[in-house]
This record gives C-alpha cells, sequence and structure tokens, in this order.
DNA sequence: TAGATTGTTAATCGATTAACAATC
DNA sequence: TAGATTGTTAATCGATTAACAATC
C-alpha cells in the first residue's frame, strides 16, 4: 500500500491513464525501456511532468535506462486500480447508455460494468451489450448484491437528481454524470461531470476566429 | 463586437454554458431577475466566480434587481455563439457517433451537425438520425460546401490521426476528440479530448476508500 | 438611511515550468 | 571522466477565494 502521493490531481490521473494505454502499446511492440522526454512527447506535455506523475505513483527510473515498462505498467496499475478492481453500474439506456455499454464492453477488465438500469420494461430485464438490465426499483439491491462502487448517470436531466440520490443511498461512492444537471451529493461522493453539449461548445468558442488566443 | 474578455478559461466557457441552460429553464417557468448567490447555489460554485464569468461577457447586473435573466441569456447567446452558429461534422459512424448524433439532434440550434462519414459503404449515403452520412472519401469537399468548423472523430484509436489530419487539411478549427489519442495537431485548430475510459478511471481513483481527500 | 448586492482589489492556493544538483 | 537523464527545489503562472468599497 505505502502512502498514496499527497495531492494527486484529476490532470494527473488522466496522464497515467494515458501513459498506461500507451506504454501497453510499446510493449507489444517489444519496447523494454523508456525515458521522461519520450512519453512527454507522445502526451503532450512536458518531462518533468511526466516524472512527478511516475514518482507519485510509487516508480523511480534510472538516468542510464529511464523506465522499465512491464514494472512501470505494474506500477501504474496498482496505483490505479482498486484489488480486484471496481464494479460499476449505468443508470438510463437510451442511446448514449447503449453506446457506453458497447464502448466499455471487455475493454478495462478492472472497471467492469456490471449491471444496467432502465424504467422501460422492455428493456429491463434483458440483456443490453452483454451487460445485464434491471428496472430501476431493483436498484438498491442489485448494488448491494454486485458490490457496485461506481455508476455511470446516462438519464435525462429531470431524472438525474432522483436517480443520483438513489445510487448514494445504496451506497455506491462515485459518479460519472451525463446529464446535463450539477448534482447535489454529499461530499464523501465522488463526481465528475461530462456534458457533452458543453465539451462541444467550449470546441466552439475557442475554434472561433474571433476567439483569443 | 467590443473586446471578449482577456482571458476566458475552458471552466469558465462550461460554467457559462450551464448558466445558460439554467437560465432558460428559469426564464420558462417566469423568473424575470436573478441574483449572483442564486445562480451560484445552482452551479456549485461561488457569488464572485459567477459575478467575474458574467463581467466576461460583458453583462452587468444591479444591487437591486440583480440580473435580468432575457438579456443576460441574450448575451451569454452573443459571446458564445458565432454569428449564424457553426457547422459541425462527425467521423465515424459507430456505437457512440450515432450516439452523439442522436443526442444533438435538434438540442442547440447553433451548433449543428450537418454531416457524418464513414467508411463503412453500406452507412455512406444513408441518413442517420436525421445526419446525411457520407464517404470519407468524400471528406474534403463535403466540408468544404456545408462550410463546417468543427468536427467530432469518433473513430477507432488507429485511424484518429488520420482522420484529423484530413478534418486540418479540408479547414476545420475545432476538433471534438473521443478516440483515445492525444493528436498532433497544428496550433491554430483547437482541440479537447473527450476520452470516457479516462473519466470513468478518474472517477474510480476518487472513489476508491484509500483515495486521498 | 439601512440592508443587500454589485464590481474591484489583494491574498491564497494549486499546478506547471524552469533551473539545479545528484546519479548512472 | 563525460554525457545524459534522473529527482529536487525555487519561480512562475493562473485561477479561485476572501475582504473591501461602491451602488441601488
Amino acid at each position: 500500500m505505502g502512502k498514496r502521493a499527497k495531492a494527486v490531481s484529476e490532470k494527473s490521473i488522466g496522464r497515467l491513464s494515458l501513459y498506461r494505454r500507451l506504454l501497453n502499446v510499446l510493449q507489444a511492440e517489444g519496447v523494454r525501456h523508456i525515458f521522461s522526454h519520450q512519453l512527454a512527447a507522445m502526451a503532450r506535455c512536458s518531462p518533468a511532468q511526466v516524472r512527478r506523475d511516475l514518482m507519485a505513483v510509487g516508480y523511480s527510473g534510472s538516468p542510464a535506462r529511464g523506465y522499465e515498462v512491464p514494472r512501470l505498467i505494474e506500477s501504474i496499475r496498482e496505483f490505479l486500480d482498486a484489488p480486484g478492481g471496481q464494479n460499476v453500474a449505468l443508470v438510463g439506456v437510451g442511446n448514449l447508455g447503449r453506446a457506453i455499454l458497447a464502448y466499455f464492453k471487455g475493454r478495462r477488465p478492472n472497471l467492469r460494468i456490471v449491471a444496467a438500469f432502465d424504467n422501460d420494461a422492455y428493456k429491463a430485464n434483458s440483456v443490453i451489450e452483454g451487460c445485464h438490465c434491471y428496472p430501476t426499483d431493483l436498484l438498491a439491491r442489485v448494488v448491494e448484491d454486485h458490490r457496485i462502487s461506481l455508476a455511470i448517470i446516462t438519464v435525462p436531466a429531470g431524472a438525474a437528481q432522483g436517480v443520483a440520490d438513489a445510487l448514494v443511498a445504496a451506497g455506491v461512492r462515485g459518479l460519472l454524470n451525463f446529464a446535463p444537471v450539477r448534482l447535489r451529493i454529499p461530499p464523501h461522493v465522488y463526481v465528475s461531470d461530462l456534458d457533452m453539449t458543453v465539451s462541444l461548445e467550449t470546441v466552439a468558442y475557442f475554434a472561433h476566429p474571433d476567439a483569443p488566443r
């Protein structure tokens, strides 16, 4: 276990996640050692940034050979993944929910979407994209039975707060919220908002010819 | 035109986008005036933050009545939207691409997805979720014809850089990239990466019981 | 006037970069 | 040793908060 880093930002986690992805590719190509500046070039950040991120995971390279790829991958895995991984629920099997189920299917073994929920009786009790789908009424019981600790919210804006409340009450500790609402959630639960409209609007703003910079 | 704010961060744009959404709802409910602390509570930030964001759009409230909702909405609209809106292309009509087409259909009139592209001959030349789909070969011509300035990339990781290069060559100025790769793009093009795996991993990390904070 | 909200200024906090000494 | 890369420290930059004076 050791001491996890004092302060790890969301950006650091994002970069570590990217390093891992890149390292997996490199390992598959037979690369055994890599230097911080090489990773930095691929991740579009500074070498110092890479070094600090990797120090946070508790892995040191050597000036002679840089970082050993296989052991570095293992270190990042230990740092990012809970022992045994965490189980994930998805609430709201609309277009977006279905796409996310397909997207994550078999992709990250340590973050498995083990249950989906929908109010639609036709969808509930079926298997969608390889994932069992339950009626939302059963949320509390299924979350408990499957030891689900994370949830993805892909319901319409109006239903999101209610779903979030139910998930928190059921003991979920982290939420990835696609609904365009800021959820009111107790502080011990981590929420990340991912509003695609906002993302596109941000791009639109900064891509505009009149935009600063 | 006036002077757009000197420095507007991505977070500011995100908040403005949220304010607009909230204000639209409030206006529909007949609310005419609103104070910064009320918006702050809904957006989960400080009142000072709200005031600064709204100053950036060039709209001032009064101590007596706060901000006028209809005129504030109009000011935000002028600030965020290009005159006449911008046209958007989507490349890669897989599960995710299809979900995004459905998600944006008729939602933001100023950011219309006017064309989709896919290599699959079966999808190309059809209409998917109300959006015309073209073979990727025609990208340059369609982008020019429709005066498309933004693009959403939802192709597999391996194909993303090639698609991005083609889009940039065709004159696109902003990219929303869902592929898990950091794209190499000339500086005049704005890129926003939106990797759902990274998002979920970030939630997983901070939701973990051992996590700091 | 008094109360409340506004915009403004200074202080804080965090993350990133740049410069350095230590290591292989 | 010499060259290059590492981890560390100090400086910079930006965003956010907190305290204040101005306004209605």
